[in-house]
DNA sequence: GGGCCCATGGGGAGTGCCACCCACATCGCC
DNA sequence: GGCGATGTGGGTGGCACTCCCCATGGGCCC
């Protein structure tokens, strides 16, 4: 991939200018890195992949997981079903277990937050040029290492979202409703409710209402 | 304010590194700009700010709204009573007007997406140190518009919702802890968490700990 | 000085949440 | 034809949350 004589071209995604345009400082100071074009969202970024004509001959995207129109994640996810897909980094704020795992579903070779600093990112391109699953910044982190672990035992990924019935109920709790009133809205017992709430927290690693709150409101289930 | 001859000083706190860094390449690259400190949350900026050792003669302070432990907004309250404080320009993610009118009721000069161009940010920088209340991306805004009528008009801020304290224990219950863990971390009694709690839910005629994790990410106390 | 807001504490009652245990019916899939 | 996933339901216990009541002291404004 990219030989040691051309730097590897690469397209950057995220809505805010700002960030890209600091990134795209960060990494065209490398000289075997080149950003050869950026696209405020994920539409953007898969158009400018798709199109034909524009020839970008893109090595690596590198993607937000958070933007308008198409996520990262779902822009992700339709870039590795391309015929010859670039090499995908996830760029993402949320040190968050689920992002994490998503982001290895949909395609992507390494996921890096944007609270690393700079060399990290470059590391993670490098890495991921290479053809390395670079996974986290710090793979001493308990969730890689246990992600690696039971990639060893041969296990599978069972991070499995929710199912419908959960997403329900989890976007219920999250605009504030007891399980009683959720319970009546859903025409089932207070306990199946409970079961529910008590199954996604155990899933996600999260303790309450509040966290779930706010994963609700990253995953878009409800606005804030 | 800072002579044509020594560049302006500036302090830049953001909670993403890469965020901090790729704005810090944007201002250095600018002749009369000069970033002469980092830091990673609100506290640390106003740790920094207070030091008196540490000397830094700080002419610009900009701070990402939404970081940990203490916010942009409460830091930018924290900084602006200080005996000479900085100039202050709020940077945010978010196009929001409550967090808008927070921002110049905690004594911001000036208000920048992170969507806008470098440009942009570079022309509020230079707005904010020659005094002009540089409020938006864009003056055309309806937003501030408004406000300028209001202002014209006499008329004085919406009400201020809640109270620094308030705001500080909103925030930790959003995080997802519990009152016993807030009562640690402010060294003060889990009945007087519990209290302000109530207050805050009474005030803003909210019930639970969902709808106020929802008013947090709203108003940009915390990410989701 | 008197009033008001803010922050700090406490008691008690009722309810909800969360974590552990248990079970059974259905459906699809290999 | 069993096996896993899904959805449904129950019980118990402990703690957290929510809503009432009470109070004191400091600061600010008129």
């Amino acid at each position: 991939m990219t030989g040691s004589g051309t730097p590897a071209r690469i397209l950057l995604a995220d809505d805010h200018a700002l960030v890209r345009r600091g990134v795209r400082l960060i990494l065209d100071a490398q000289p075997d890195l080149e950003v050869v074009a950026e696209a405020g969202d994920g539409a953007e970024a898969v158009a400018l992949l798709r199109d034909p004509t524009s020839d970008l001959a893109v090595d690596l995207a590198i993607l937000d997981v958070a933007m308008p129109r198409l996520t990262g994640l779902q822009a992700a996810r339709e870039i590795s079903r391309m015929r010859t897909p670039p090499t995908i980094l996830m760029l993402s704020m949320h040190d968050n277990e689920q992002y994490f795992f998503e982001s290895l579903k949909v395609g992507a070779s390494g996921y890096v937050l944007k609270s690393v600093a700079d060399r990290d990112l470059v590391d993670a391109c490098h890495a991921a040029l290479r053809g390395e699953p670079f996974l986290y910044p710090g793979s001493e982190r308990r969730l890689v290492r246990d992600y690696l672990e039971r990639l060893r035992r041969g296990e599978r990924l069972p991070p499995a979202a929710l199912t419908p019935r959960e997403d329900e109920v989890v976007k219920l709790i999250a605009e504030g409703h007891s399980s009683r009133e959720i319970a009546r809205e859903l025409t089932i017992s207070v306990r199946t409710v409970e079961r529910h709430r008590e199954n996604v927290l155990q899933k996600l690693g999260m303790r309450d209402r509040t966290e779930l709150t706010r994963y609700a409101v990253r995953v878009g289930l409800i606005d804030p």
